[in-house]
DNA sequence: ATATCCCAGCGT
DNA sequence: CGCTGGGATATT
């Protein structure tokens, strides 16, 4: 080393996938300090990269002779924040992953051109609403926690449809903003679909210039536009998906999570397999803010905590929303038996109706088309059907990548979901060769044709894949809000915070296909989405009390019946004391292991490997995680890779033990950890 | 991510 | 004995 030019060791983590095993950051030299945080270009391994700046040191006597490379080029100092180097190193802990991939999602692609920011319109119509009773107490416990013997400053607001939560959230705001103008705000949104409304409502608080909008869809120059805005503090508002969190806040002061009980907050697909909900809370703690989880259906998880007081509870009524605009009167809620549908009476006046439209349903579309109210019709699938089988042999029509179920489209073409797969117009039976097939199950374009038989009305519908031509998502937004649209068939993303007064109807064509996946979430998350489905109506004029329709196969289920009684706290009490007999969360704490592979024979002999590594492992623990597999999982083969996966319970409990973290990181590229996942079916 | 090394398995 | 493919390994 020469001694005449001063040097410095720059510990720098490269952006990339390194194994879990090794420390995480490589040394280099450079002839400057760089401040921890820095982007730089570094060679590794005859290639160049990008990496983030740990610090920098000059003790090279301890190093010996290792010949360490030089740092090619700084591009851009002080890149990430102290608090996003924090937060990096959380994620990767808690979610056992590279930190060079964790801290790839704080680094925007960077785009030297930066178009003007196009905001939307938004006047400042500083309305004065009135707080109810409740809202304002709530209010309070955000804004001074100790006044009320708090011992945390996270809050589950729970409050069903229409119980005004977004008044709490905006009030909170305006108070925080009052004392502190430079403060900023965090509202996390499960999708992109919710931004509009939220940049209506947001925008009656704050300029146009102070909101900023951080979704996937937004082109790149725009989002680093905005995130340099987050970063200078100009921003004060930002609403965005689940990869806010990853943004470079200045002076974070509160941060919402509305629907919370959302699993899109969820990155399940991807490392790090971080769950934003968990990252915002990190998020919270880093800046002492407080963090609201609103929410008309709570997970089960998240109330429970409120419960046992490590969230404070902040509980609206129904019907808190006093305001003028709304009269809000109680949904009655029907649940249809289907089956009685077909059966006949025995002096055959009613006839059987083999319709997926029950009598029911019939009726109450009639009667809001002759009151000028709205329908919103909701049903799971997207497309003709759920699946198609044979007409001669009865198989089932799939993909050949996947083992999935081929779904027929418009295009007369049938369609895997799962992967690209398309499989021409005229496709054969795997079996036997046949060509013909029978199309079984309904999809948003079957109800609309069957729609149309019964009514002469204006019909329209969407789903994820029609939604995906530019602008359609939001004509349908306009024209259903101007009432261009009498009946709107939709999946799932209709029922998600599109408030409309006018809806006098929704039904809910068939719930049984909420529970198609058997998972430990599939009850809790079908119990949410017909709730969410109700609430989408009865926000109209007292004349009118909501009415929703419930059509199911089985009547009985738990979910169902709870949620038609619009009951969460009975709900909750089946579900959880089901978790506890299982030692599902919240009372024990998962880790999904896959090992995916095209050779299927090397999957089965490496997870039977690890699995009893782990029970080795987990001998030493005490109390003992208990370890379910090698199992195929439901859906076992996609785009060709063969799967086996191992189940991970803890005792329920913040750390993975040691003895289970060493054999996690030394896990090969073939497999995935998920901690906790979403989905162990 | 990927070049390199090492060795098993095969053919000559 | 030599060639080849697969897997493990290490990267500053």
């Amino acid at each position: 080393m020469n001694q005449d030019t001063k040097k410095f060791i720059i510990d720098v983590i490269p952006l990339a996938r390194l194994p879990l095993s090794r420390s995480q950051f490589f040394s280099y030299v450079y002839d400057k300090e760089i401040p921890a945080g820095s982007l730089v270009s570094i060679p590794l391994f005859r290639r160049t990269i990008q990496g983030i700046v740990l610090g920098s040191r000059s003790d090279f006597e301890r190093l010996g002779n290792f010949k360490l490379k030089n740092v090619f080029s700084v591009q851009a100092e002080n890149f990430l924040t102290e608090k996003q180097l924090e937060l990096a190193q959380f994620i990767s802990d808690y979610y056992v992953s590279p930190l060079g991939i964790s801290l790839k999602h704080f680094i925007p692609k960077i785009v030297k051109e930066r178009k003007g920011i196009r905001n939307q319109e938004s006047g400042i119509r500083n309305k004065n609403i009135t707080l109810t009773r409740e809202q304002q107490e709530a209010v309070e416990k955000i804004l001074s926690p100790k006044n009320y013997k708090l011992k945390t400053t996270n809050y589950l607001l729970h409050g069903p449809a229409s119980s005004g939560k977004t008044e709490v959230y905006l009030e909170a705001i305006a108070r925080i903003r009052k004392e502190n103008p430079e403060a900023q705000f965090l509202v996390l949104l499960p999708e992109l679909t919710l931004t509009p409304q939220a940049l209506e409502r947001y925008g009656e608080k704050f300029k146009p210039e102070e909101i900023v909008v951080l979704t996937s869809k937004i082109s790149k120059g725009l989002f680093y536009t905005q995130w340099e805005k987050i970063r200078s503090g100009e921003a004060k508002i930002i609403i965005g998906t689940r990869m806010s969190v990853f943004a470079p806040f200045k002076n974070l002061k509160l941060i919402v999570i509305d629907e919370e009980q959302d699993i899109s907050f969820k990155q399940w697909d991807m490392n790090p397999r971080y769950d934003a909900r968990t990252v915002a809370e990190k998020l919270a703690e880093i800046f002492q803010a407080p963090l609201i989880l609103g929410t008309a259906t709570p997970r089960i998880e998240t109330y429970f905590k409120a419960k046992n007081k490590e969230y404070g509870l902040l509980e609206l009524p129904k019907l808190a929303l006093q305001d003028t605009r709304y009269k809000i009167q109680d949904t009655n809620v029907e649940v249809v038996d289907m089956r009685k549908e077909k059966w006949t009476s025995f002096d055959g006046k009613k006839k059987a109706n083999y319709s997926f439209l029950s009598t029911s349903l019939q009726n109450e579309i009639s009667y809001a088309l002759r009151n000028k109210l709205q329908t919103i019709l909701f049903i799971n699938h997207q497309g003709m059907s759920s699946f198609s089988t044979c007409s001669k042999c009865k198989a089932v029509l799939t993909c050949p990548k996947c083992d999935r179920a081929l779904v027929y489209s418009k295009s007369g073409e049938y369609k895997c979901l799962h992967c690209a797969y398309k499989s021409g117009i005229f496709p054969k039976c795997k079996q036997c060769g046949g060509s013909e097939f029978k199309n079984v199950g309904i999809g948003t374009h079957s109800v609309e044709r069957e729609v149309r038989k019964f009514f002469q009305a204006n019909i329209a519908s969407i789903d994820t894949a029609s939604s995906k031509k530019p602008g359609y998502q939001q004509k349908i937004y306009d024209d259903f809000s101007q009432r261009k649209i009498d009946i709107l068939i939709g999946t799932q993303m209709i029922t998600k915070n599109w408030d409309f007064p006018n809806v006098g109807l929704v039904g809910v064509i068939t719930a049984d296909s909420l529970f198609s996946m058997p998972d430990f979430l599939t009850d809790e998350q079908a119990f949410s989405h017909i709730m969410q489905a109700i609430g989408r109506t009865g926000r109209t004029g007292s004349r009118f009390p909501g009415k929703a329709i419930v059509q199911t196969f089985d009547p009985s289920k738990s979910a169902i019946q709870a949620a038609s009684e619009m009951d969460y706290a009975s709900f909750y009490k089946k579900i959880i004391s089901q978790r506890e007999d299982l030692s599902l969360p919240p009372f024990g704490k998962l880790i999904k292991l896959v090992c995916q592979h095209t050779d299927i024979l090397k999957v089965e002999k490496e997870s039977a490997k690890i699995f009893e590594e782990l029970k080795t492992a987990v001998a030493e623990i005490s109390p003992k995680p208990r370890l379910l597999g090698p199992l195929d999982p439901l859906i076992s083969n996609v785009r060709g890779r063969r799967k086996k996966q191992i189940i991970i319970k803890l005792p329920k409990q913040k750390e993975i033990p040691r003895e289970i973290r060493r054999t996690l990181e030394k896990l090969s590229s073939d497999w995935i950890i998920d901690v906790d996942p979403i989905q162990i079916a």
